[in-house]
DNA sequence: ACAACAGTTGAATAAACGCTCAACTGAAAG
DNA sequence: CTTTCAGTTGAGCGTTTATTCAACTGTTGT
């Protein structure tokens, strides 16, 4: 592998490496899945919802009044979350109960809430 | 707490469950955070840099050319993920070399790929 | 049959975002 | 001192995205 097959403009090159990791990478598909997992966490509301739902099975009416939102934006981030397999839901009468689909996700939630917390005592010190 | 001091327009709300859910939701300002880091996490070619840190400490031209992308995108990339505390660099001459800030970011990518091999696996079932 | 209400949906708008390009900084080598 | 090259930076562009609004669906109670 010589340095003009590189499609970057340098020469500051590790080529073992660079050769490795891409042996190593995943699947492009796989990795767009779990960026667009992450993304569907990186929103404030969607955290917010996660938490709620963390700690019981809940309504739109419950999340909206939760968060202080009108229920059509609820409704919105939950099909978002449960598209991608974040939330589960269930009718009852007129009622639409969501709750956590995986246990993954609590876990990844307590893991990024963990090392949020841990990042902001280091600061305070 | 009547069913007028709730801002959403409803009354199907369970009002032990809103209060109580209310009394443990965690800081706004910690709820931003987490949010603003799984942002930060959901884009592909960030997802695909943070495999690669997690292989080895890397130059932006290594980087680069995993990606086959620019030095300029890779480096605002870098940026983003270095002010959220995800990578930090290391400057050797010329060269700035990066890697993973702390050991809840391996963490959390391995426990976000395991759940989304475990989704394809369902899925292909 | 009809009113009331939980929830969904689609279009519209404004903000946020990723990549590109070009200019720039700063360290190394001649 | 000048050239070279790794890396950074800011503006600009097109795309994506969260919320709002209004209309709609479907179930319950009268």
């Amino acid at each position: 592998m010589s340095k003009n097959e590189y499609i970057c403009d340098c020469n500051m090159v590790h080529e073992e490496m660079v050769k490795d990791t891409l042996s190593k990478m995943p699947e492009t598909e796989i990795l767009h899945n779990l960026a667009d997992f992450f993304k569907i966490m990186g929103d404030t509301t969607r955290c917010k919802l996660l938490f709620a739902l963390l700690q019981n099975e809940m309504c739109v009416c419950d999340l909206a009044n939760v968060l202080s939102m009108t229920k059509s934006s609820i409704s919105h981030q939950l099909t978002k979350m449960k598209d991608i397999g974040l939330v589960k839901s269930r009718k009852e009468g007129k009622t639409v109960y969501y709750s956590l689909d995986d246990d993954h996700i609590s876990e990844i939630f307590e893991v990024g809430l963990e090392h949020i917390n841990h990042k902001l005592e280091k600061v305070s010190k």
